[in-house]
DNA sequence: GCATTAGTTCGGTACGCAGCAAACTAAAAT
DNA sequence: ATTTTAGTTTGCTGCGTACCGAACTAATGC
């Protein structure tokens, strides 16, 4: 991966972080300490299903996310792991 | 300051650090170890005078540099400190 | 005082994205 | 097999912003 490649991708992490709403479910979910669908989330948060959903997108592609999906409905969670290890790592390459 | 502003002001951090242009500043200016002009970092990224003076504003808004005038040039530097000592705590937060 | 040289601001364009409702998909339960 | 219930996808709208060149501002230096 060049240089150019990676400033690509970092931006593209913060970008995704770059948004209240997508904050807000992090926070949510952390504090929750559990795993919660997109309604609970939506009903939280006060936006419609599809919004939540479009977040959770966002938040799944850079790895900050899982899903697990039990019957119908689909559980996120924040990937803790990932979320420490990443971020310190950005910092440090600038 | 509330929740709700909190989340406002880091999702606008994250905003000033999610563009590529932007993060071709921080290193050049890193990489350089010295103050630079808005002309020649204009001139190292390929992109033109006006457009690098916004992004700088960005920058600054967020308190991640700083600008020292100097003649009729202002000189962009890195504000390490801030650098360093608010990224982590945002981590923090999270 | 006038020309030069830097940065900033302004008008305008193009693209991206957050948000919604509605249509669609998939699985479970009955 | 049909109904229900969750998430996803699909228009669509409105707003924000990256970018440019041109006009403007401010300070230097002759």
């Amino acid at each position: 991966m060049n240089i150019e490649q990676r400033d690509q991708k970092i931006a593209q992490i913060f970008k995704a972080l770059a948004e209240p709403n997508r904050l807000k479910i992090i926070r949510v979910l952390y504090q929750a300490q559990r795993e919660m669908t997109c309604g609970e989330v939506g009903k939280e948060l006060n936006i419609s299903k599809s919004t939540v959903s479009y977040h959770f997108k966002a938040l799944r592609l850079i790895g900050l996310t899982n899903t697990r999906k039990i019957a119908q409905e689909k559980y996120l969670s924040i990937n803790v792991e990932t979320f420490q290890t990443y971020l310190p790592g950005f910092l440090e390459t600038l």
